[in-house]
DNA sequence: AAATGTTTCGAAAACGTTTTCGTGTTAAAA
DNA sequence: TTTTAACACGAAAACGTTTTCGAAACATTT
């Protein structure tokens, strides 16, 4: 087992200085041909490749960026960090990554071992802990530091930085409106409590809709579901609340949920209660994961484009960490949404 | 915005020297009572924090290990992810992920980046592309580097690693077993080619679980997908292969997939061919992910334990970094499957 | 008063780079 | 032969820490 070698020992077998080394190894012109070879060679020999934490030491930067997202085990999380990858890796960039589990707490300690030193910038999607205590002096404190962030989907308007979003309102309105002119009359609304932003977003959207139609919001249809206790493992609160929506509102004959879990959880309700779909009920969901594309039937859905958006966040954070420019003219960057349609509407 | 401060930058303004600073930081008993207090409050005030580059490279090592996974979009490896994150970032580390997409070249490049000082280890799991060249060089130069890696689903005999592996023989085994239970007589294989080695052991666990009830594997109802060109969005070629699976052997009343797409489409294709799950076909799928959980009916699945076997990998790996022990007695960790009993199967 | 001990601090090296500047050597020009 | 220019290289600083060692300054013991 040989210890990766570096320019002083490499120095010290050849007889010459470090500088010596280190210039040849940049095809310096101030070395001769001669040594230039000769190092070269050697270095070749033995696998020389530089120390990034040496270069990051004396470059004051370290090439890589963080990413902290609220949880990784989410087709769409997981779709933006390929996205974020596949940008900063062309630019030479490492991604980090570090998980919230949408914990307040777990965010600032996130956040604090990184901020030292260990990257160059941020890239983040607020947790819902932290949305709702509307606490947000840690992403403030990091932005006065020098350290540049770049949020996406869940943002909010108090931090003066770099965003991507999803434009939540016209999607959920577009799909909705798809629904009532595909003849749905009821259209009911599956979505969260309103603190999480992108949440209320998609009811305006639906309210628009149902309002551009000469249609008033029953508040009777809008199930505002709680997930606080809402675990991967525990769904049955999810479904008596659906079913309940159901037995309450015979008639209706459109659902928009705000995510795949919501959607499918609907669809399997719909099933039991016996109702056809699409013909006594036409669902689109939001997201468009795996569960909308492998569902039966076919779930019609409200795609984000993750990627792109990772793309995209990766793009902005690393222009503003090379241009040393921060927090100058912000941008907030609207990715559109695409209804893709499956066979759950008509 | 004011840079981060550092101990010179203390060190001048209270005109001691950057030793008796850091010293006082650490509450060393050489430095007077006075001054620690002095110090102390200076750097509360400014908000000192230690610059993890600096401390990485005075310490050679970085608290921070790097995964490298084939592919994130995957509910399988974000659990192990979530379950490395968890036991790293207690135990002080970061993590810091790259992905190889299935490709050779990117899994090199990828650890080539990292294997430069940025980590102290790596956890990974191989991709199809270095399965199918069976080219390990690059393994074996990062451990004689004396970086250790772990290695977790995806491995080989060639390396001489730590590793945890899914039990998936004797998964696939008590899976097919239980079909056979069931009272299927016919029960098909829809796997990978050989040379995924988790999908060779889940074949050797079927055709085994087989001959313990006198039973000869039937070629015919094992179907081998070459997923090269298998993506996402182009699911087409897989569903042919099936349904001519199913349209050449009308007898076949019980199947095991070694994935969840797999089983997946097995169950959309039953249905057209007008097949009553569980009554005329019973069927077991491998990953226990989000799809299995939420299909119609509910999928009977071998669970993986992704979350443990992130952890477990952690946990050997960090403490091979601490131990500074390499290489010696490494050890391979089998985590066992469970069988998820749901509405597919009776 | 001298020797010894204790307290408190600073200089310097080390981690592995890059880069500026200086200097000795040689070759070319005067 | 002397001056100048080109060439080839090395010393040292810098990035931000930690830690060893030495050394003042002062207190205590003979």
């Amino acid at each position: 087992m040989k210890r990766k070698v570096t320019l002083k020992q490499i120095a010290r077998e050849l007889d010459v200085s470090i500088s010596t080394v280190s210039k040849a190894l940049k095809n310096s012109k101030e070395i001769s041909e001669d040594t230039r070879e000769k190092v070269q060679a050697f270095a070749k020999l033995y696998n020389y490749k530089p120390n990034n934490i040496a270069l990051s030491l004396k470059n004051r930067k370290t090439k890589t960026i963080g990413v902290i997202i609220p949880e990784i085990v989410h087709h769409f999380f997981s779709k933006v960090i390929r996205g974020i990858e596949l940008y900063a890796n062309n630019k030479g960039y490492n991604v980090i990554v570090g998980l919230s589990n949408e914990s307040f707490d777990k965010e600032v300690i996130n956040m604090e071992m990184l901020a030292n030193g260990s990257i160059d910038g941020f890239i983040l999607s607020i947790s819902k802990e932290t949305l709702q205590l509307q606490d947000y002096h840690h992403f403030n404190e990091t932005i006065n530091q020098g350290m540049p962030i770049v949020m996406f989907d869940r943002v909010v308007n108090e931090i003066n930085c770099d965003k991507v979003i999803v434009d939540d309102y016209k999607g959920a309105k577009n799909a909705v409106t798809k629904l009532l002119k595909n003849g749905c009359k009821n259209v009911a609304l599956i979505t969260t409590k309103d603190y999480v932003n992108v949440g209320r977003f998609r009811t305006q959207g639906y309210i628009s809709a149902l309002e551009d139609h000469q249609l008033v919001p029953e508040p009777s249809l809008i199930l505002k579901v709680d997930d606080e206790s809402l675990t991967e493992y525990n769904l049955s609160n999810l479904e008596m609340e659906i079913t309940q929506l159901f037995q309450e509102n015979p008639k209706i004959d459109g659902v928009f949920a705000v995510n795949e879990i919501y959607a499918i959880t609907v669809m399997k309700i719909a099933r039991k209660l016996g109702k056809e779909i699409p013909d006594d009920l036409q669902i689109i969901g939001f997201t468009d994961g795996v569960l909308s594309r492998h569902a039966i039937p076919g779930l019609t859905t409200v795609s984000q484009h993750g990627q792109k958006i990772g793309e995209k966040t990766a793009e902005l954070l690393i222009e503003r960490i090379e241009k040393e420019d921060f927090s100058e003219n912000v941008q907030t960057i609207v990715v559109e949404t695409e209804l893709i349609e499956r066979e759950s509407t008509k």
